[in-house]
RNA sequence: GCCGAAGUAGCUCAGCUGGUAGAGCAGCUGAUUUGUAAUCAGCUGGUCGGGGGUUCGAGUCCCUUCUUCGGCUCCA
């Protein structure tokens, strides 16, 4: 006899060689038809997998995310079956599930998939899966494992197999389709009632620019078809909230062919918007300690040869600026870092004089590969929130926790939430990439990972993430459709204050080296703008938002005491227009609620009368009736709390 | 840069197997002077992304190029 300790705390005795799911089945007849496979102690195993000991477990059913997992894993395997049946001869690679979905690589040896296949695959898929195939795991010897997949000509399970050790392998078969595996799955492939092809894409096999592409299926299954629907309908409006389409919409930017891809033009209630956040990270920064600096727009080619800029990025850069002067180069500025430096360098430093934090909104344009543009978040030219901190190397802990401090204020302000803290490091295997003494990234390092500590962030550590002069502290942020962002970015720099031999004198009057920080909290505002508007679906917080309110005259009999009103509430600092259209107030309302804007203020002749405005607030209707200096002091609280309410969140 | 898809009016889109472009919204003009999510009528607006080719004839077929979209790679 076995002891079986369930979730809540429960002992039962089974037989040794019982399975997850006949456990389940002793205990409802409902429970067992749900269980997709099952956590025994801390591995997800098959439900069907005999427990010989005594273990903890945890059955998994749709709701619970590994649940989720092992069905979309089985989905793949499924949707491979589909394939080889569809397209006979192709090969695979990797198939995993993913946070939704799954995909599968595979080579389909010169064969073309279209978005037009995909529902064939569908319909084959649930073919298939109505067949109620079983998934079959066998252990197999590592020889064993090579003479099949040899037979079957795969190189590229070949090429898994090298890497695995004999006595750990498993493959899985569900009907006709057998995998190299290491599992788990889902019982068998009557779970699946829902699937759908969401697109194709090429991947460099092994993700290895230099290998072959592969074409990449992507696709999703649910036990439930209404569950599909549900989940489509949730994409489409994700779609409603991209940057891209509300920033047109709203009139925020654009691009255009002639300007050149990748280079935003802000149009003017973007550009206003910009202004704002700019501002409120200056107010920031400013009680932070930071002092302003400006630099150009381009410098030699010197400065970057310094840095080591050049000879890393300099072929794959905008190319340099000539000039009449024979053997001048310029070249437009990809950071801001090396200009700071030598501002730095200006005049000679005390100890006293660290912690120097300069900082400056600035614009640099980074020759960005043509496939990686991206709406707002990947662009060729942008304007960070960019400082430098040169300190003692006793401060950097401090200063780091300071910026982290920074960003937070900067994340809890606008409502961002849900963020991942990633501690990018140095892949130790490639040392060759980054520049800088082995002594000196360790203390880098360090000096990061015990900030972040110390300010309680929830952390994700990635090894051969860090640039390559230094490790960072990156905030990462999803998009509407669940892409992870970059915003702001934290980085310890022992490399450029080596490069530009930057120096201050201590209190033991000898020279000794400064540390760099490099942070951006925003990241960049175009990015930062993006991510903004799709986390609030354009609907801006009222200190942000483009137009607060718009007056709308019952008729143009009116329109006068809409100038008059909208002069009084411009001269109490808030902004708005008048919406003198010759239309109907029915009209008006509806395309302003539209346009996301805040509030309306009507006006007729009651209102005229009584020299007020009836106001209505965006989604709510009517709220009633107020004097301009009320309005202004109902919108001004309303900031007020909001930025209470957050900040002290 | 790589794999795949797409580009028709300011915006959203229609245009079957080739017969020389169409709607709604926006805009303009006029009528209406309006009370809480679309007033009516008229008008303007497109070298169908660019270039080349096939054809009597190309938005439609072919080639090429640019841009955009989904990924991959990259991201100082």
């Amino acid at each position: 006899m076995i002891k079986i300790t369930l979730p809540d705390g429960s002992v039962r005795d089974y037989e040794s060689g019982t399975s997850s799911m006949q456990i389940a089945l002793s205990i409802s007849e409902g429970l067992a038809r749900n269980v997709l496979a099952a956590k025994v102690n801390d591995e997800v195993w098959d439900a069907s997998r005999p427990i010989t000991n005594d273990s903890r477990l945890q059955l998994l059913t749709w709701n619970d995310a590994l649940g989720k997992k092992t069905l979309w894993h089985s989905s793949a395997h499924l949707m491979a079956e589909a394939l080889e049946s569809l397209y006979p001869g192709i090969k695979f690679w990797v198939g995993p599930p993913l946070e939704n979905g799954f995909y599968y690589d595979v080579d389909l040896n010169g064969q073309v998939l279209t978005p037009a296949d995909f529902e064939k695959i569908e319909q084959k898929m649930l073919e298939l899966a109505k067949q109620n195939n079983v998934y079959v795991r066998k252990e197999i010897s590592k020889k064993e494992a090579i003479s099949y997949f040899s037979e079957k000509g795969d190189e590229y399970k070949l090429d898994l197999l090298e890497r695995l050790e004999d006595g750990n392998i498993t493959l899985y078969s569900q009907g006709n389709f057998t995998d190299l595996c290491r599992g788990p799955h889902i019982p068998n492939t009557g779970f699946i009632k829902a699937a759908k092809i969401l697109n194709i894409a090429g991947a460099y096999w092994k993700g290895d620019e230099k290998n072959k592409m592969l074409t990449r299926v992507y696709g999703i299954t649910f036990p439930k078809d209404k569950e599909l629907k549900e989940y489509l309908t949730l994409l489409e409006e994700a779609k409603k909230r991209d940057h891209r389409k509300l920033g047109k919409e709203l009139e925020l930017f654009t691009f255009s062919e002639k300007v050149g891809m990748g280079l935003p033009l802000w149009l003017p209630k973007g550009a206003m918007l910009r202004e704002r956040l700019i501002n409120f990270m200056q107010k920031a920064q400013t009680k932070a300690g930071y002092v302003p600096v400006v630099t150009p727009h381009i410098a030699q080619k010197e400065l970057y040869v310094c840095s080591g800029h050049y000879e890393k990025y300099g072929k794959d850069s905008f190319q340099p600026i000539k000039t009449p002067q024979e053997g001048e180069e310029f070249f437009l500025k990809p950071m801001n870092c090396p200009h700071h430096c030598e501002i730095y360098k200006s005049s000679p430093k005390s100890y006293k004089d660290l912690p120097m934090r300069y900082a400056e909104f600035g614009t640099v344009y980074r020759y960005e590969q043509h496939g990686e543009l991206h709406g707002l978040t990947r662009v060729r030219g942008f304007t960070q929130d960019d400082a430098h901190l040169f300190c003692r190397p006793d401060q950097v802990k401090e200063e780091f926790c300071k910026v982290i401090d920074l960003v937070l204020h900067v994340f809890n302000a606008l409502d961002f939430k849900d963020y991942t803290a990633q501690i990018s490091l140095r892949d130790p295997e490639n040392a060759s990439k980054y520049i800088g003494s082995d002594e000196n990234w360790k203390l880098a390092e360090q000096a990061i990972i015990e900030s972040a500590a110390e300010k309680g962030l929830r952390t994700v550590v990635e090894l051969g993430e860090a640039a390559f002069y230094g490790p960072k502290l990156d905030f990462m942020v999803k998009d509407a459709l669940g892409r992870k962002w970059q915003l702001g970015t934290i980085q310890v720099d022992y490399n450029l204050p080596e490069r530009f031999e930057l120096e201050y004198t201590g209190s033991d009057n000898q020279k000794h080296r400064p540390v760099m920080i490099h942070r951006a909290p925003f990241g960049s505002l175009e990015r930062f703008i993006a991510v903004l508007i799709e986390h609030c679906g354009g609907n801006f917080p009222l200190w942000l938002t483009p137009d607060q309110f718009a007056i709308l005259p019952i008729s143009e009999r009116f329109n006068e005491y809409a100038k008059k009103v909208l002069d009084e509430l411009t001269a109490m600092d808030l902004r708005g227009f008048i919406d003198d259209r010759n239309e109907k107030i029915g009209k008006k309302i509806r395309d302003q609620e539209i346009g996301k804007l805040p509030f309306m203020l009507i006006v007729g002749e009651k209102e005229e009368a009584e020299q007020k405005v009836s106001l209505r607030a965006r989604g709510k209707g009517d709220i009633g009736s107020f004097s301009t200096g009320d309005f202004v002091k109902y919108v001004q609280q309303m900031i007020e709390s909001d930025f209470n309410q957050k900040l002290n969140a």
